[in-house]
RNA sequence: GGCGGUGUAGCUCAGUUGGUUAGAGCAGCGGAAUCAUAAUCCGCGUGUCCGGGGUUCAAGUCCCUGCACCGCCA
């Protein structure tokens, strides 16, 4: 049995994700989760909220909450609507955590132990009236450019032209609208990440089976202009994981935390030893994931995430990892994932375009929307959602093909021999002929899950359900039936093995579907199937199913336009 | 401004290391069937592979260049 450890990328706490979010981690991530525990693999399943930094104060500002209170409540709500999109973590951590504390500070004083850590003194502007330093974009004034009234510290909007805070005539802090300014001297810590270089270069050549997209991105950050560069990991914020070595004060670094970059990463670790104390397990229990010293040399890790994500964890995050000189798991294959678009712009959290997680999910439930993402993952290239082709996708796979299937070979043999598994008939070539072609396709499918290849994978296992119409079409148990009902009866019993066999093989992609599937089959504690031949014949004559409710209702054209209607704008 | 990505049938997209008549699903058209959520099944695709050069016996697939769209960075 291998050992799959697996994660995504962590959202962030300020706010609740779109669909783009979901598509481009935690969903594929969950797909490649469920499909190696069906397997029969042993699998940890770790995401958690990132919440340190700037955007997350002042959202708790803007809420009226402390900081602390806000981050607990928007972790349960994200929490929440995980469950609601069935995503099967085996832990939903918080990078605020005391374990990620603990393991942030003891990384940070191995990277200087290592001699990877340089003290850089930097002026920053200080607001007053706000009590502490300002991040560059947090600074607004007047361009000395263009003269535009309400250009950023880091870049003025109207011009383009790239600016020092410094710069800008009448500074205010776009916090407090303070103009109560001045630029004061501080001190940061710096990761020295060019020192690394070549052995970041080495893991990252190694790799050879990663995607191109995942090497490219990585090799261009690596190379580019300078090399490498050194990256501040430290920030002046009351909020994050305060600057220690260890267990030991950090002299010059009081009141300074780390910056979020630097620790949301190293929160997939302590993730596991999150889940370990939630679940009474010990420190072996989770070491045994991360520590190639203590049990983690047989597990092979998969991180998933979107493509502005990979220079962290193709660089930064090994850096860290390496530069401890700790035998920390490295991460074996990432698999990243470009853009999801909305309707011919694209999804934006900070301008509330497009849909979000938890609106999705009161107007459908998980699986239709499991299904058309993962059918239509971003992976080569960025891909679109109109609600044309949601509606179409959905109707046809789900509900014509899958959900109709079901529906007809349920119906049919409950109007013609009761709702039991008929007995009699013998299978022929049809039969045989039909488990060859499974046979082809599930090893088709199960290629495609173990590469990770999220659409073919589900146009494969599309092609399976299909197959059991073109079977029922050409078998015809109806017009059988007239003359020969053992043969319609074999016919039957072959076709509700296959809602079973369906279920099994579905669940990865539509696991509530699924449960409705077995649970109609009266059937559980499916396995994964050895042999398609042997799949089709766990149900046996004389063993009782139901007839489910129709699994997927279909999206009409009213619901599509009233939809469209109603996400056309921007989230207020 | 620098960098990167994308541009293939009406739509959403595949096209491996360059190699025979460029593919899938949907939509559309025609037919079969009538068990079923009017669902299913079968048949039908000449599209300047964005434009222009070039390399090659051979390019959607490599090089140069132009255009369009989209990102990222400073």
């Amino acid at each position: 049995m291998a050992r799959i450890l697996i994660t995504s990328a962590i959202p962030y706490i300020n706010g609740i994700k779109h669909l783009g979010n979901l598509v481009g981690s935690q969903l594929p991530a969950d797909l490649y989760a469920r499909y190696q525990r069906g397997r029969g693999n042993e699998v940890m399943f770790l995401c958690a909220t990132d919440e340190h930094g700037t955007p997350a104060e002042l959202a708790a500002a803007k809420a009226g909450k402390p900081v602390a209170e806000y981050c607990a409540e928007m972790w349960a709500v994200q929490a929440e609507i995980a469950k609601g999109f069935r995503l099967s973590f085996d832990h939903f951590g918080r990078s605020s955590s005391k374990q990620n504390h603990k393991l942030t500070q003891h990384l940070a004083g191995k990277l200087y132990e290592a001699g990877l850590i340089r003290e850089v003194d930097d002026q920053q502007m200080y607001s007053k009236a706000d009590g502490r330093f300002l991040p560059d974009r947090y600074v607004e004034g007047t361009c000395p450019n263009c003269g535009f009234e309400s250009a950023r510290g880091d870049q003025c909007d109207n011009c383009t032209k790239q600016l020092d805070p410094v710069d800008l005539i009448n500074p205010r802090s776009t916090i407090s609208g303070s103009t109560d300014l001045e630029m004061r001297p501080t001190k940061h810590l710096f990761l020295c990440q060019s020192k690394l270089k070549d052995q970041l270069e080495a893991w990252i050549d190694s790799k050879t089976d990663w995607p191109v997209l995942t090497t490219s991105i990585a090799k261009k950050w690596l190379n580019d202009g300078d090399g490498l560069q050194d990256r501040g990991i430290t920030r002046d914020l009351d909020w994050g994981i305060p600057v220690k070595r260890g267990d030991e004060d950090w002299p010059g670094m009081e009141g300074k935390v780390f910056y979020v970059w630097f620790d949301a990463p190293i929160e997939y670790i302590a993730c596991a030893a999150e889940w370990a104390e939630a679940n009474g397990k010990t420190e072996a229990d989770w070491q045994r994931w991360w520590r190639t010293d203590k049990g983690a040399g047989d597990v092979r890790y998969v991180q998933f995430m979107g493509k502005d994500n990979v220079p962290f964890h193709t660089l930064s995050f090994p850096a860290t990892m390496i530069g401890s000189g700790e035998p920390w798991k490295m991460v074996d294959y990432i698999k990243s994932f470009n853009y999801l678009n909305y309707d011919g712009g694209q999804f934006s959290t900070s301008r509330g375009r497009g849909v979000f997680m938890d609106q999705a999910l009161e107007i459908l439930p998980a699986d239709y929307w499991r299904w058309w993402l993962l059918s239509h993952a971003p992976e080569s290239s960025d891909s679109e959602f109109t609600w044309e082709n949601f509606q179409a996708s959905v109707n046809k796979d789900l509900a014509d093909v899958l959900g109709n299937f079901v529906s007809r070979v349920t119906k049919f043999c409950r109007s013609k021999f009761g709702e039991v598994v008929p007995e009699g008939g013998d299978y022929g070539d049809q039969e045989f002929a039909l488990v060859a072609e499974l046979e082809e396709k599930l090893e088709a499918y199960e290629a495609h899950m173990e590469a990770m290849e999220v659409r073919k994978a589900a146009a494969e296992l599309r092609a399976i359900w299909v197959a059991g119409n073109e079977y029922l079409q050409a078998a015809a148990p109806w017009a059988a039936f007239k003359e020969d009902p053992d043969r319609a009866a074999a016919i039957v019993r072959l076709s509700l093995n296959l809602i079973r066999l369906y279920a099994v093989l579905s669940e990865p992609f539509i696991p509530d579907a699924s449960a409705t599937m077995l649970a109609a089959m009266n059937a559980d504690g499916a396995g994964w199937p050895d042999s398609v031949g042997d799949a089709l014949a766990v149900l046996e004559a004389g063993h009782g199913f139901s007839v489910p409710d129709v699994l997927f209702a279909k999206i009409s054209d009213e619901d599509r336009e009233s939809w469209q209607e109603r996400f056309a704008g921007t989230r207020t």
